[in-house]
DNA sequence: CGCGTTTGACCCGCGC
DNA sequence: GCGCGGGTCAAACGCG
């Protein structure tokens, strides 16, 4: 069925249209929102505050996040759920060759912060468990197929003079790790969250003017990449995709940086991890495989979100939280 | 010398 | 089956 298929490549969440306004020019350091209710100031004392700070700062019930966000709590999660017509979303590829329209939801648009990074603008996820499900259909059909390919492949692969496939066995679909794609408004491209990464390609993407760079953990054995493009819609935005866990502490962590890992201590870890389940719903079937969850396995852009101001964020979620109520 | 980037070639999945 | 587009590899290169 057409239609279905559709479905299947396009995962369509809302987004709020506050938050969208975030995303469309405005003079720096002004309003966000038109309500007014919003302000910040770029060059307030303090331009950056992580995710876990904001938090940890903030009087802020972690259920009005929670409902924001459409977490475990009362209140049904329109931000995830929903069919609203205001939406905005951004085309992000997210591997495969299949893109999907990720929600934008977030907050701010610093221009000059304190890091050459500008501020997170928003963050998402993509459903690529769900992805795989669909997909899982078109793998049973076509697995005799592959058997297939498998027995011929192993005839023609001795002469290739390359072995890219070796790191997989002959047959076995390339597994994708979770991934998780945010949005930053930002001059630079590469965005410092605290790991250390290593470019390994760069493509040009289909109708847009700017390349696609591929990065990897440096760390020996990590299995995370994350993806980094410019949105061709909005030269500023810069799409980054995390694909996989860290199997490691953030170096800036141990450097001394723990604000970037430290879980807030008003914050419950079932939180962090209410978040990643429904921020990154594939993830719950991972967990019911018996993989543990932990903050440091968290995206780094969960773990090091960074806010201008959180009471932008507050704001922001509030505003969820507001429009989730009937 | 070690590490990171660049870049062309190759592999793979998907749609037609 | 074929072509397209995305993802990855790895040699070459640059830099500190």
């Amino acid at each position: 069925m057409p239609g279905d298929h559709e479905e299947a490549d396009h995962y369509h969440i809302p987004f709020h249209y506050e938050l969208s306004s975030f995303f469309s020019e405005k003079p720096a350091g002004g309003d966000v929102n038109d309500t007014g209710s919003v302000g910040f100031d770029q060059q307030a004392e303090s331009p950056l505050v992580n995710f876990a700070d904001a938090f940890r700062g903030s009087n802020m019930d972690y259920g009005v996040i929670a409902r924001a966000l459409g977490l475990s709590c009362p209140a049904p999660s329109k931000f995830l759920c929903s069919s609203g017509t205001a939406s905005r979303e951004l085309m992000v590829d997210v591997g495969n060759g299949r893109k999907r329209l990720v929600p934008l939801f977030g907050c701010s648009l610093g221009t000059t912060p304190v890091t050459p990074n500008s501020s997170i603008s928003s963050s998402s996820t993509e459903a690529a468990r769900e992805e795989d499900a669909e997909r899982c259909k078109k793998d049973e059909k076509k697995q005799g197929e592959e058997q297939k390919k498998q027995a011929k492949g192993d005839e023609e692969g001795r002469d290739k003079p390359k072995t890219l496939s070796t790191s997989k066995k002959k047959g076995e679909k390339r597994q994708r790790e979770p991934a998780f794609a945010f949005v930053t408004k930002s001059e630079v491209d590469h965005l410092e969250d605290g790991y250390r990464w290593r470019k390994y390609g760069q493509k040009a993407v289909k109708n847009s003017p700017y390349p696609r760079s591929y990065y990897r953990c440096t760390t020996q054995k990590c299995p995370v990449k994350k993806r980094v493009e410019r949105s061709y819609q909005d030269p500023k935005i810069v799409v980054t995709t995390y694909e996989g866990k860290h199997t490691h502490q953030s170096p800036a962590a141990v450097r001394g940086s723990t604000h970037l890992v430290a879980p807030p201590r008003t914050m419950p870890m079932s939180f962090y991890h209410d978040l990643m389940m429904h921020q990154v719903p594939h993830l719950s079937n991972t967990c019911q495989q018996g993989n543990v969850m932990d903050l440091a396995n968290l995206p780094p852009a969960l773990q090091q979100l960074q806010f201008p101001e959180y009471g932008l964020l507050q704001d922001v979620l509030t505003s969820f939280d507001h429009d989730s109520q009937p």
